[in-house]
DNA sequence: TGCCAGGCCCTCTTTAGGGCCTT
C-alpha cells in the first residue's frame, strides 16, 4: 500500500495582501504520514517589515519578537525542506498559497505545491455550522484544545484536528472509519 | 472610524454579483 503523505500549513502574516506588501511574520507546519503526525515545525520570521499595532492585537505576534528571528530565505529553506510531500492543506487554502508563493518567490526558490481548502470541505461537510472560521468549527464540533487561535502552530493544529475530524464524518457516510487524504480531495475538491 | 485584497462558492447564475474567509 502506497504512503500518504500531505501536510497542514499555516501563515501569520502582517496584512492580507502580499501585493501590497505584506509579508509572513509567523509559518507552522504538521506534516501526516499514513493518517498520524510524525512532525511539527513553527518558526517566526523577520521579513524586515514593521507589523501594525492591529496585527499584534489578532496574533499576539510583536515586532520586538521579530527581532531575533530568522529571515525569510533562512524560513523558507527551512519550511521547504521541511515539506517532503507536495500536498498542502491549509483554511482558506487560496490565502496560505498566495503567500507561501510570495514568499518562495522573494527567496528565490523555485518549488510548486497542491493546496488543497478545508474551509471548503467543511463547507460541504458541516453546511448547518454557524459559519465556517476555523474557530467556530472547532467551538461547533468539541475539538477545543485550549490552545489560542491566530498563532501558526495552534491553528495548524486545530486545522489538522478539523481535518481529523471531517474525514471521521465523511467516512461514516460512506460505512468507513474515516477518509484518507485522496478520497477527501477527490470527493470534496 | 473603518476599510484595505482576492479567490472560491453559491445562486435570485453562466453576458453576474455578493458573501465568506484569511491577517
Amino acid at each position: 500500500m502506497p504512503t500518504e503523505s500531505f501536510a497542514i500549513i499555516d501563515f501569520e502574516t502582517s496584512g492580507l495582501s502580499p501585493d501590497r506588501g505584506d509579508r509572513v511574520t509567523e509559518v507552522a507546519a504538521v506534516k501526516v504520514v499514513d493518517g498520524v503526525v510524525v512532525d511539527r515545525y513553527q518558526s517566526l520570521m523577520n521579513s524586515g517589515e514593521r507589523i501594525s499595532s492591529r496585527i499584534t492585537e489578532i496574533t499576539g505576534i510583536t515586532n520586538e519578537m521579530l527581532e531575533d528571528a530568522p529571515d525569510s530565505d533562512e524560513v523558507m529553506e527551512e519550511l521547504v525542506d521541511f515539506l517532503d510531500s507536495d500536498y498542502l492543506v491549509a483554511h482558506n487554502a487560496t490565502f496560505d498559497k498566495k503567500f507561501l508563493q510570495s514568499e518562495l518567490s522573494i527567496a528565490g526558490i523555485r518549488r510548486r505545491f497542491d493546496f488543497t481548502c478545508s474551509m471548503n470541505i467543511a463547507r460541504r461537510v458541516f453546511p448547518a455550522a454557524p459559519n465556517h472560521k476555523l474557530e467556530t468549527l472547532i467551538a461547533y464540533r468539541k475539538l477545543t484544545n485550549g490552545e489560542r487561535f491566530h498563532r501558526a502552530l495552534a491553528d495548524a493544529n486545530a486545522t489538522w484536528d478539523l481535518w481529523v475530524d471531517m474525514s471521521r464524518v465523511a467516512g461514516k457516510k460512506k460505512g468507513l472509519v474515516r477518509l484518507t487524504f485522496h478520497q477527501m480531495k477527490s470527493l470534496y475538491c
